[in-house]
RNA sequence: GCCCGGAUGGCGGAAUGGUAGACGCGGCGGCCUCAAAAGCCGUUGUCUGAAAGGGCGUGCGGGUUCAAAUCCCGCUCCGGGCACCA
């Protein structure tokens, strides 16, 4: 008996030995095919947690699987370390965020390192280094020399809990911040955007050829929200000089428009208004601006109270009517042109409105027979509609663009929901945005020979809201790169997206010194071919990030024929623990150190590559330690049968011999799991790839027990070992070299041989009527005429035919034979 | 309201038109042991039956097919995303 397996010991030995000897660092120049898997780069929020866990173990699975596969495996790890909670932690007394930040990351990577996930920490990338600053803060005065980056006022989102602005992808549906849950205010402030609208239509229409998550890209389309549709103008009745433009996605209902809405910020309003109806429109405006998101968002206000006519009159251009024009709160300033043509018949919004308001309604689109009342946006023949009558829906539309076109009143035009992100926070832990403001001058971005703009260590953090950096003299008060007067500096720091956008491209070669980007290492390892992270990011990480490639490579800082970072998207079910998603910030949270103790890190690996689907979520619940403890179970039976063997004897067993019998069976059956095992491992199939890994153990357990020639087993537990090398690397490595005197890691995967994998006899079912009455062992080269003899011997289906003769036989041989009666 | 998932034993799950429940957890029985732990062997959807066997069974109701967890139609419930976006 060999002795017990000393998990603790035998883990940390190979964790020493895999960075000592550089298993996974790689060259930029190495000759292998290169391989990039990318595991998302976490916030260091301390000692890791389940979540944690299961993420950084299925990406390790990838990495030991590719390399054994032969590829340079690019695996690189990194920080996202700046961020709120170091910051909120200094004001509330505690660490500074630079030693608060390092103490955490110090945490996150103990655990990443106990869990035996490997990298190439070389490559280590951390956002408040000030190498990844500079860069960072480079990129920043590229684009905004390139007018990608620019600085605009009007009404942002403020966050009060989190004390800063936010971008609109931070700002839940509800109107509520997505980090904090308060609710967003309106502010108006001046601030820095990038032009991420520039590239809407390539970022929606590149989803298409994206190998991701379907639903990761619907929700980057609806985010995007592009709708084609007109811009139309209506002329004021009484001011000669004055029009209106509307936006619409249905041209072709213009016959129908009965009045027209603005919202209420629209810049025509005080002039539209009459005296008479002043008091009731100014109501409305007052009310418009009182009111938060969710209340003007809500479909639950009273329409009567939400909505005000401003007096005047409008011509409709496709018949000359008159019609009133209105304000009302649920028309935004913010999407199309802020004012909207009302088609009471064909938009239930428009429906309820001139109910309340007695508009008229007139259909322009043939309601079904069966259609009772209200708006009908459907299909259907266009009537009361003039030059479109006849016409279908999509007809109609063009057609109208092409009238309103030819007559000057409006044209094609396409609007998306997508706006510029604002990037400007009102907080001290993050990267400074390098530009300084003189009064000759004006804004003037800093030279990159004066980057990077370093965070001030000696600041003050208080419970004020305003960010440290407005009250630090010497980081303030600056002089101007161009004419050397006096000039203030940007206290405002970028939001971390912005690190997030581009560290995957940085990885490729975080030693270059000159540029942000090598551009030769890009193209040697981008796109990540595998990228694994949360569903959490669908939207704005990997947003940015699809903007941020194709940006740089516009404006001459990476590659430009590199448009898309991420190959292949994973994204990893979540961690739940009393129905919520396992996390520091909620308190929820299972500490891996204890399995670490307990069962090893292997053990819990397995755990989570086995539980289920990686892609579903699991719950941390009262079985889950039996679960785990199992896994600890099975590998304590794989250590007793690759070791307590001695060394093995299974080089090349199968090709000396010639099979039959059990030795056949054990060769079959290793063959059928490497085929399985290695698709499994090429579609995410960790679980079933365990599963069968099991089934090759009992398989070889019973061939140990019944005698199967020493050669013959030994082959086979040395194919599991490297079958499982990825998923349990420690115990795999240290059994592998007891036997074999070799690094499991360094072999090459195994081959499956489909001729051994081929089976020779099987199962045949025989079915009366569709219902299972036989199971008959055959060969598996059976032709149609035998398969139907040997299912009539069967006693059972003699007996079940009761001396019927059958109607049809359908028989689909090795497999099954159905007899239909 | 719209869109996308999902529902399978006591539990996690497997099977994507052809043996439902792989693999594991839990349970039950046995071996080993003074005993326990560890380990090993067997068994385990459900009803019926002494057994052989038979009936039923993948959320509900229909349909297609020789054959449906799987495909189609109509529901129910659960989870997620989007939502006065004109």
């Amino acid at each position: 008996m060999a002795k017990h397996y000393e998990f603790e010991e035998v883990e940390t030995r190979w964790q020493q030995r895999w960075i000592q000897e550089g298993t996974y660092e790689i060259e930029n120049d190495d000759v292998r095919p290169p391989y990039y898997v990318l595991s998302m780069y976490p916030y260091p929020s301390g000692q890791a947690h389940q979540g944690h866990i299961r993420n950084y173990t299925f990406g390790d699975v990838l990495v030991r699987y590719r390399t054994m596969q032969g590829f340079g495996v690019l695996s690189p790890f990194g920080f996202d370390s700046f961020g709120l909670p170091a910051e909120n932690a200094a004001i509330k007394g505690g660490a500074h965020p630079l030693e608060y930040t390092e103490a955490r990351i110090a945490e996150l990577k103990q655990s990443v390192l106990r869990l035996g996930a490997v990298y190439d920490w070389r490559r280590e990338i951390r956002s408040h280094d000030a190498e990844y600053i500079r860069f960072n803060q480079m990129i920043f005065t590229h684009l905004l020399k390139n007018d990608l980056a620019y600085r605009k006022g009007g009404l942002v989102n403020w966050c009060p809990g989190c004390q800063t602005v936010l971008a609109n992808e931070q700002v839940e549906s509800d109107g509520t911040c997505e980090r904090s849950g308060d609710l967003v205010e309106k502010r108006s402030l001046e601030q820095w955007f990038l032009r991420i609208t520039k590239y809407s239509d390539e970022l929606l229409f590149a989803l298409d050829d994206l190998d991701w998550p379907e639903r990761v890209k619907t929700m980057q389309r609806n985010w995007i929200g592009r709708s084609e549709g007109a811009r139309i103008r209506f002329l004021v009745e009484g001011l000669p000089e004055t029009s209106i433009e509307v936006y619409t996605t249905r041209p072709d209902t213009g016959f129908g428009a009965t009045y027209l809405v603005l919202a209420p910020e629209h810049a025509l309003v005080d002039l539209l208004t009459t005296d008479q109806q002043r008091d009731e429109v100014n109501a409305l405006k007052a009310l418009a601006v009182a009111e938060s998101d969710i209340e003007r968002q809500s479909t639950d206000g009273e329409l009567a109270k939400r909505g005000a006519f401003t007096g005047s009159f409008a011509i409709n251009p496709y018949n000359n009517e008159r019609i009133p024009i209105y304000l009302a709160d649920y028309v935004l300033s913010s999407y199309g042109t802020g004012a909207i043509m009302a088609v009471p018949a064909e938009d239930q919004r428009d429906f309820d409105f001139a109910q309340i308001y007695g508009l008229p309604v007139v259909r322009t689109v043939a309601t079904p027979p069966d259609f009772l009342d209200g708006a009908y946006s459907g299909e259907g023949i266009k009537i009361n509609s003039g030059f479109l009558d006849g016409l279908d829906v999509a007809t109609a539309k063009a057609r109208s663009i092409e009238w309103l076109e030819s007559r000057g009143f409006g044209s094609r035009s396409v609007q998306y929901r997508l706006r510029d992100w604002l990037i400007s926070r009102q907080r001290y832990w993050g990267c400074p945005i390098p530009v300084v403001f003189c009064e000759k001058d004006g804004i003037v971005a800093v030279p990159d020979d004066q980057l990077p703009v370093l965070l001030p260590r000696d600041v003050q953090f208080l419970p004020t809201g305003e960010s440290p950096l407005m009250s630090h003299a010497g980081f303030l008060h600056t002089t101007c790169p161009t004419c050397g007067g006096p000039a203030r500096r940007e206290t405002d720091t970028m939001d971390t997206f912005v690190d997030s956008s581009w560290y995957f491209l940085r990885f490729t070669d975080p030693f270059n010194t000159e540029t942000a980007v090598n551009f030769e290492a890009v193209r040697h390892f981008m796109p990540v071919d595998q990228y694994i992270g949360g569903i959490t990011h669908a939207i704005m990480h990997l947003l940015y990030s699809r903007f941020f490639t194709r940006v740089l490579g516009d404006v001459g800082l990476s590659p430009e024929e590199i448009r898309e970072p991420f190959g292949q998207l994973f994204c990893q079910g979540m961690v739940r623990l009393g129905g919520r998603a396992m996390s520091k910030s909620r308190g929820n949270v299972i500490s891996p150190d204890e399995y670490f103790a307990s069962i090893g890190a292997d053990a819990l690996r397995l755990f989570h590559l086995f539980v289920g689907p990686p892609t579903d979520d699991i719950d941390w619940g009262d079985q889950t330690n039996e679960i785990i403890e199992g896994c600890s179970r099975y590998l304590r039976r794989v250590w007793r049968l690759a070791v307590d063997g001695g060394p093995s004897d299974g080089a090349a067993a199968t090709a000396a011999k010639d099979l039959d019998g059990e030795s056949r069976l054990l060769v079959r059956t290793v063959h059928q799991t490497i085929m399985k095992v290695t698709e499994d491992f090429d579609h995410y199939g960790f679980n079933t790839a365990v599963a069968e890994c099991m089934s090759l153990t009992n398989a070889i357990t019973r061939a140990n027990r019944i005698g199967v020639d020493r050669a013959i087993v030994d082959e086979a537990i040395d194919i599991l070992l490297r079958l499982l090398a990825p998923m349990v690397p420690h115990l795999a490595a240290e059994a592998f070299e007891i036997r074999n005197n070799a690094h499991v890691h360094c072999a090459p995967w195994p081959l499956a041989d489909p001729d051994l994998a081929k089976e020779d006899r099987v199962t045949m079912v025989v079915q009366v009527n569709g219902k299972l009455r036989d199971r008959i062992e055959v060969s598996a080269s059976i032709d149609e005429q035998e398969a139907i003899s040997i299912a009539f011997g069967s006693g059972q289906v003699i007996a079940s035919l009761a001396g019927k003769s059958p109607n049809r036989v359908v028989a689909r041989p090795p497999n099954l034979v159905n007899i239909v009666v």
